[in-house]
DNA sequence: TCTCCGATTAGAC
DNA sequence: CTAACGGTCTAATCGGAGA
């Protein structure tokens, strides 16, 4: 029998995705040092190339950049996310032309696989030039044959201009491989972060190369089987398989920081009517039922002179729903119990668990399932896909105002509402 | 003693 | 000008409770 062919994964990512999608409809930006700020204005999680350069780091809170971007005017923007995903379907569809078998891996980031692909770097190339033309969004390319050496190669691609976006690691002889990985520093591979960088280092493990010949019972023992997993894709055996169908969500979390301090119950359970119709929302596009609801209060953990109560409180529903005004009865309830007066709350949430496909649901003769509610929610959602979401709302939300978070410094949606095209 | 479960940790983006 | 630090998701691991 034939050995198994090396595989050839591109990893495509996209450039600073959110200051690209930003700048795609402000080519006046295109220079400017500039960062998209995390909901409620709160830390940085894309910055342009020009701000990186100027030490913006990546998540820091905005309010400490502050000093930093007044003295070389950088600009902040809040996050669009209806742009960006928008920006990302465009992407991904212009992708998923170029091979039968594609993961997207990510809002910005796309697995796609060239393997038995003859003129790869051409290949490459053409991605990278029609995804450009076709939508103005700059993107790298990254081919290995494993998906934690796609990433690998992809931050070649990014961080040396020589490679024109494009770096095939698969082309590379060993003796090149051996000496490309002793010059990456071990946190630059997939699976490991901050903590882990640290461990390794303590063990003598600090660049590519050292983890991809680290002694593997030592490494089992130490770092479990996700590091071995790591180091063996590293070795070129795969471990981890694209995944072409994207599994259903096991939990649905909807969770925000309020713009202010809240103290009302009334404005908690408004905060949280829109969060049980957002969860609801996602849990009914893919099908799935859920048995648990979880609610959580949060006060400001920054803010250590304030008293501090994050309480949580998770009861199993009489029978799995989707249903966006039951899950809103139980939120409402749990969070009556919990709530206490005389904290100053900063974030709430709910989390769905316990979650099955609604094809294998039990019947049961007892159950109290109403057909009517199930037409009125998908009414409410094809409203809702139609003309945006938030055109059709469970009653009680948004009637308490105070909860809703800061963007004062958001794009049009270009993309996705007539009135933001701009009047040429 | 074995298994299950919830909480905790680490990571990605 | 205030006050000001994200949101979702998965997998592994660990310790205690219960069988």
């Amino acid at each position: 029998m034939a050995p198994p062919k090396v595989q050839a994964l591109a990893l495509v990512d996209c450039n600073n995705f959110y200051v690209s999608c930003e700048r795609i409809f402000r080519p006046d930006l295109t220079h400017v040092p500039m960062v998209v700020l995390s909901n409620n204005d709160g830390c940085v999680v894309s910055r342009s190339n020009e701000a990186k350069a100027l030490g913006v780091k990546m998540g820091a809170p905005w309010f400490e950049c502050t000093a930093l971007a007044e003295q070389h005017g950088i600009l902040a923007m809040s996050s669009n996310y209806a742009l960006y995903a928008d920006m990302s379907n465009r992407v991904m569809n212009i992708l998923s032309e170029f091979s039968p078998r594609s993961e997207v891996y990510s809002i910005d980031e796309c697995f796609v696989d060239l393997t038995g692909t003859p003129k790869m770097r051409e290949v490459s190339y053409a991605m990278r030039d029609r995804i450009g033309m076709w939508t103005g969004m700059p993107v790298c390319v990254g081919i290995g044959p494993t998906k934690t050496l796609a990433k690998l190669a992809n931050h070649v691609a990014k961080k040396h201009p020589r490679s024109k976006g494009v770096f095939n690691y698969n082309a590379l002889s060993p003796e090149q491989k051996t000496q490309l990985l002793a010059h990456i520093s071990v946190e630059e591979v997939w699976g490991v972060g901050h903590k882990l960088t640290q461990k390794l280092a303590r063990h003598g493990v600090h660049t590519v190369q050292d983890l991809r010949v680290a002694h593997v019972p030592t490494l089992r023992a130490e770092f479990g089987v996700v590091m071995e997993k790591t180091q063996r894709e590293l070795q070129e055996v795969p471990c981890i398989e694209l995944q072409e169908i994207q599994p259903e969500r096991q939990q649905i979390i909807c969770s925000r920081s309020f713009g202010g301090m809240v103290t009302e119950l009334d404005v908690l359970k408004d905060a949280l009517s829109t969060f049980a119709a957002n969860a609801c929302a996602k849990l009914r596009a893919q099908n799935s039922h859920a048995a648990v609801i979880q609610v959580f209060l949060q006060t400001n953990r920054f803010r250590k002179e304030l008293p501090q109560y994050m309480p949580s409180l998770a009861v199993p529903l009489p029978y799995p729903t989707h249903d966006s005004l039951e899950v809103n009865r139980w939120a409402s309830c749990l969070c009556e119990r919990m709530f206490k007066p005389d904290y100053q709350y900063k974030k709430a949430g709910i989390m769905l668990s316990e979650i099955s496909p609604v094809t294998r649901r039990q019947g049961d003769l007892l159950e109290p399932e109403t057909t009517s509610n199930a037409k009125l929610m998908q009414a409410l959602d094809q409203l809702n896909q139609r003309y945006g979401r938030g055109t059709v709302k469970v009653s009680t939300q948004g009637a308490f105002k105070g909860w809703q978070m800061r963007q004062e410094r958001k794009s049009p949606n270009y993309t996705t509402c007539w009135d933001a095209i701009p009047v040429v």
